[in-house]
DNA sequence: CTGCAATTTGACGGTTTTGTGACAGCGGCG
DNA sequence: CGCCGCTGTCACAAAACCGTCAAATTGCAG
């Protein structure tokens, strides 16, 4: 198991949950970083950024969510994966309506087979990240470093959230996603909106491709979701 | 409502438990197959591939376990993700079973808003048909990942349960299924809708096939049923 | 060739899914 | 502050689709 150099931060504030949790991430031959709030996990992510955070939900001073929203929103962190840690007694609903974008939770009392389990998989999941291409279909290009669309040399206009969009769709190509992994896959996961503001945001993606004549190649499956294609 | 056309294969000996669960499932408005073993599992998953699976972890003959590594190991159905139904809470288990390749667990006696939920996380964590099936019969494409129809590269227009109709034709070919096995098939089964309704699919079907010179494959045999054939 | 039963086929009403325009809230920025 | 771009959600319009029916057609036994 070679994946097992990963750096773990743990963030809590209760210090013998923090002892239990360094335990048993060492043995399970993860790194470890501790944390007690959310200033010192500030610090120890400036030192040295970890490849995963665990995260306690219920903390004095800044909470785990405000946290999770202040890691997704800055550049260097926000690709961080970031699995709360939750107390039985809080739904997952409760948690997934306040629109965090973390990426797994495990709710006490948990076992740590299962915790190292969704860890391991929460790892797996984002491993092949990060590396900035330019992709490029049939004169409609997408430039991730600029986040610069051109169709045919000429610039497309288009807001945040159609970029992300339209980046995923041309890595993505000739596959059909449900409006539910669109939203996992651009919005990130466990955020919660509802699934028809991704039929809004295409029809936005389209109406800015439309003028060049690429609009064709976002294309409906009803009944399913949508597709990104060549082929009309 | 129905959002909800995915095929779920329960695998479980005891039949009250069986068909409580099928209850609860289609209340869920997921399209059901049933299987009292795991012969009769082999069958209904190459009859047409579910969704998800929900295994028994302890049965007779064949356990849960071994079926699941049998599973993970086919190119068909390595993809299919499976749910294991186990007896005991216990975390080893729960964690060989992880191990061994299922994707969740949830363990008797379940809450059926528990299992639906679980249900639903572990489907949309999964692509739609899969990692690439691709099926092809003499230049009439049906790609399973990009739901779409080419014949000879040319794309075909099908509504969702024409194409849901062809694919079950395409990977079941030179075989007579009678309009009742058509409909369990590709409708999923206790749907209940005349059985004349799958001439009028088949119509279509035939309709769209027809420009491109494929309709011919789809074959009635009469006072039977229907049958997909490459031979005219 | 005839008559019956099984299909084919076109049409229709109703339903579900998707497209679209409008709107209010938010946050950045001058 | 006030403007402005962006977002998520709604409500309504527009499509697409579904299941059923009945008339037309076809196939086949006799």
């Amino acid at each position: 198991m070679g994946m097992q150099n990963k750096r773990i931060l743990v963030v809590e504030d209760e210090a013998p949950i923090r002892d239990m949790l360094r335990f048993a991430l060492e043995r399970a031959e993860f790194r470890i970083s501790l944390a007690g709030d959310v200033p010192e996990a500030r610090l120890r992510i400036a030192e040295s950024r970890p490849d995963l955070i665990l995260l306690d939900w219920m903390m004095p001073g800044v909470s785990g969510i405000e946290f999770t929203r202040e890691l997704k929103s800055g550049a260097m962190t926000k690709d961080i994966p970031i699995i709360m840690v939750t107390a039985r007694a809080e739904e997952e609903d409760t948690v997934r309506g306040l629109n965090v974008g973390c990426d797994d939770y495990v709710s006490k009392p948990f076992s740590f087979p299962e915790l190292t389990a969704r860890i391991q998989a929460v790892l797996r999941r984002t491993l092949p990240g990060g590396e900035e291409e330019q992709l490029a279909v049939a004169g409609l290009q997408v430039d991730a470093a600029s986040q610069r669309v051109t169709a045919k040399g000429e610039p497309v206009r288009l807001g945040p959230t159609e970029y992300r969009l339209l980046h995923f769709f041309v890595s993505h190509p000739e596959r059909v996603y449900t409006r539910e992994q669109v939203l996992d896959r651009v919005w990130g996961q466990n955020v919660y909106v509802e699934e028809r503001t991704v039929d809004v945001h295409i029809r936005r993606l389209r109406k800015a491709l439309a003028p060049h004549g690429y609009d064709a190649m976002i294309q409906t499956v009803r009944g399913t979701g949508y597709r990104f294609s060549e082929k009309v």
